[in-house]
DNA sequence: ATACCGGCTAGCC
DNA sequence: GGGCTAGCCGGTA
């Protein structure tokens, strides 16, 4: 079984924790979380070794082995298609893996996204325009990262 | 099998 | 436009 490193790492949004094996990124956690939580997240989804690592050795990619259904696997990967400073809407996201009327598990798979911010979930949006909700810090975090990254929000509603 | 729960949505007032 | 409802769907207990 090969380990799972993981490390805090500087990005854009903070200091965040990301976990990766040689494949991918497989798990990410907000900066407000403590070092004994996200262990604990990773050894609930891994069998084999956890250990600290080195920022620099972080992959490129994403691992979505230990992800589980297909749909969610397929929709994860959807979503990490997503460029910085666009959005999409959860109905995108289900047309996108060929399922139009899935939008609402679309927001359930968003919702138990194991990597943010590394696999995007914030930048999908309600169909209507409105932000939506966010696991990993709530709808003020959501907002205040889109706008870091560009996107054009006004009282809320993402303006394109 | 089956019932229930969500980061949703189209359709109707 | 805004509020509500009834569908929708995959995962989990």
């Amino acid at each position: 079984m090969t380990p799972v490193l993981y490390a805090r790492v500087p990005l854009i949004h903070g200091e965040w924790w990301l976990a990766w094996t040689a494949e991918g990124v497989c798990a990410g956690a907000e900066p407000e979380w403590d070092e004994s939580r996200f262990v604990g997240f990773l050894r609930e989804r891994h069998e084999g070794e956890i250990r600290p690592g080195r920022v620099a050795d972080v992959p490129d990619g994403i691992d979505l082995r230990f992800v589980r259904g297909d749909f969610r696997r397929e929709v994860l990967r959807a979503c990490a298609a997503i460029p910085e400073g666009q959005t999409r809407t959860y109905g995108d996201l289900a047309a996108a893996v060929g399922r139009p009327r899935a939008a609402r598990a679309v927001g359930t798979t968003m919702a138990t996204n194991p990597l943010p911010p590394i696999v995007p979930c914030h930048r999908v949006v309600r169909g209507d325009g409105l932000i939506g909700n966010y696991g990993a810090g709530g709808t003020a975090r959501k907002i205040e990262m889109l706008t870091r990254e560009g996107v054009d929000i006004r009282d809320g509603v993402v303006c394109s």
